[in-house]
DNA sequence: CCACAGGACGGCT
DNA sequence: AGCCGTCCTGTG
């Protein structure tokens, strides 16, 4: 549990543990942080704009409120968890995870709004990551709320209320490729209930992996990496290229399908699953685990 | 010009 | 049930 106090319009944790903005900001799981210099961070989240400053110990959260702290950025930064528990966890007999948090000390899994995180996880396949923070950026400056902040020109994320109102050629604009028809779909499934949000959240993994499918253009990746980054479950364990990559380097010896890398991780870690993957992933990329 | 990028669909066997 | 060509667009 973290201490934090309010001082003028700002937030402040004092020694925040197991947090890095890079590591956390980089690791893939999000596609709104803009980093303006060593120390500075620029984000929106949930139909809010945040100035972030991160001094290598402590966190501030620049014109903010108490009331925006408690109902957002609390449980978006994840500051409830025992990070230090699951690090300890993990890396009990397994000397390979003890060297990927190591070096991802850092990363929390944030909380995100769950419908920008399906949008932006359908954006993101087959795609690099500038690219889809770009098409991203360009959705909601279309199509999303404007947001008074310290900034000209930010944009809130736009609902799926908003993008099911929308013709399939209104995509067009944010260059998302053949992803728009996903997009286009995907919104209006959200919005007439045609796929239960209720399995989703309250449902058995299994039943929410398979409800998550009914999503056109969302298959097990795009499904897995949805629950996770957007808090809905952590016992999940998203496989995607770079996953494949260290599992094979790392753990099993020898390329392993999808299926298999699951199952061996979910039993391996189980309910710290999410947590392992996203140590794994952000070693294996920035190590080039695998690549050559 | 071609390969590939943090996949998924749809038509074929 | 599994395989595989194809899908927009940008970059190297």
């Amino acid at each position: 549990m973290n201490k934090w106090i309010m001082k003028k319009n700002n937030i402040i944790i004092n020694n925040i543990e197991h947090f890095d903005p890079v590591h956390t900001f980089e690791c893939g799981q999000c596609f709104r942080w803009e980093r303006i210099d060593d120390s500075h961070w620029f984000g929106v989240v949930k139909g809010l704009a945040l100035d972030l400053e991160w001094n290598g110990k402590d966190l501030i959260l620049h014109n903010t409120t108490e009331d925006d702290f408690l109902k957002v950025w609390y449980s978006y930064f994840d500051l409830g968890r025992d990070y230090g528990d699951i690090k300890n966890r993990l890396s009990k007999n397994d000397p390979v995870m003890r060297e990927a948090i190591g070096f991802g000390y850092g990363i929390r899994l944030l909380k995100q709004d769950f419908q920008e995180t399906l949008i932006s996880f359908l954006i993101s396949q087959n795609n690099g990551i500038p690219r889809i923070k770009k098409i991203v950026e360009s959705m909601a400056k279309s199509y999303g709320d404007p947001i008074e902040c310290s900034r000209p020109g930010v944009h809130a994320f736009p609902s799926c209320e908003r993008l099911s109102k929308l013709a399939l050629e209104d995509f067009r604009v944010i260059r998302a490729g053949y992803r728009d028809k996903y997009i286009h779909r995907v919104t209006r499934q959200v919005c007439s209930g045609e796929v239960s949000l209720d399995t989703i959240m309250k449902g058995s993994i299994k039943e929410a992996r398979l409800e998550m499918q009914k999503f056109f253009g969302v298959g097990q990746k795009v499904a897995d990496c949805t629950l996770l980054f957007s808090g809905t479950r952590y016992d999940i364990f998203p496989v995607d290229r770079w996953v494949r990559r260290v599992m094979a380097e790392l753990y099993l010896g020898y390329e392993a399908d999808n299926e298999e890398i699951n199952s061996f991780a979910m039993k391996k870690f189980g309910e710290l699953a999410g947590f392992a993957q996203q140590y794994l992933f952000y070693y294996a990329r920035e190590k080039k685990i695998g690549m050559y």
